[in-house]
DNA sequence: CTGAGATCCTGTCTGC
DNA sequence: TGCAGACAGGATCTCA
């Protein structure tokens, strides 16, 4: 589901309500996740207070005061957190995770279950964060990173940039868009990249991102943020399941496979 | 090392 | 109306 921008707009909302409160119970409804829920670890968190909420690629990071043990948590394709009252909590169908404040109930729903759940006492070390590219919105990601990296490799720029090992943050619909003010195909070979071609592609990228964290993400079909708001950047989708290209009004877009997934793209705009 | 493809899971929509 | 099959914001794992 969610991608940096709604995964930002989450971790915004989830910060100012939980930032410096206590953790008074948890419960583990159903540990069935992409992995399981450790529910003798999640126990260790209970009475203990958080200090910050974070964001790296599309993980969720909370920290704890005076403890090494840090929550992590990916929302995978349709995670969804949300808060209720402790006297208006109702136990919801694929509710995982309930974790209680004095006043209120941090609530974990992921019907498809590719979401996850994980403490860890070595951040740096823990081996879904470890390998994770560079934040696109930092100077770290630039046109010079990205090319030497595409030289490298062969595979599609598509993939490429939705590789969480090279940039983190990138998924399906924000790579079409990126591709296509780029006026890159998809389905081009990395190494064919030119530096002009990445320069365009890392201020493509840097742009919508941050375009779309300002109007709270995007939502296709069930994304909500954490206030159970939809985002806004939908609207200002430029070829993501479109029909017609926007600047060449007459041509459809095309929607081929790649590795598996939908990728829209005009064949008039973004040449091989 | 790379890249292609299968895989985890449920819900919804399309077409016969 | 029913049912099979395709498809969906992700990312890891296996295998060649």
């Amino acid at each position: 589901m969610p991608e940096l921008p709604e995964v930002e707009t989450i971790m915004t909302l989830v910060k100012s309500r939980v930032e410096n409160k206590k953790i008074k119970k948890t419960k583990v409804i159903n540990p069935k996740l992409r992995w399981p829920i450790e529910t003798r670890k999640v126990k260790y968190l209970e009475d203990k207070t958080i200090r910050s909420v974070s964001r790296r690629g599309k993980y969720l990071i909370f920290k704890f005061k005076s403890q090494k043990e840090i929550l992590i948590i990916h929302l995978g394709m349709t995670g969804i957190i949300s808060f209720k009252k402790i006297e208006d909590y109702e136990k919801h169908k694929h509710d995982h995770l309930l974790i209680y404040f004095s006043d209120f109930i941090f609530i974990f729903n992921d019907v498809r279950k590719f979401g996850s759940i994980h403490i860890s006492n070595d951040f740096n070390k823990m081996f879904l964060i470890k390998n994770l590219g560079v934040e696109p919105l930092s100077s770290d990601f630039n046109t010079e990173y990205l090319y030497e990296l595409s030289k490298k490799r062969s595979c599609t720029i598509k993939e490429f940039i939705m590789n969480q090992k090279i940039v983190v943050g990138v998924g399906n619909i924000y790579a079409a868009e990126a591709l296509f003010l780029s006026k890159i195909h998809p389905a081009m070979r990395t190494n064919k990249l030119t530096l002009l071609k990445c320069k365009k592609l890392v201020r493509s990228i840097k742009s919508i991102l941050s375009k779309a964290i300002k109007m709270g993400g995007t939502t296709i079909k069930d994304y909500v943020n954490a206030e159970g708001k939809p985002g806004y950047f939908t609207q200002e989708l430029l070829i993501y399941q479109k029909d017609k290209c926007p600047i060449h009004k007459n041509n459809k877009v095309t929607n081929i496979k790649i590795s598996g997934r939908a990728s829209y793209f005009c064949d008039k705009c973004q040449i091989k």
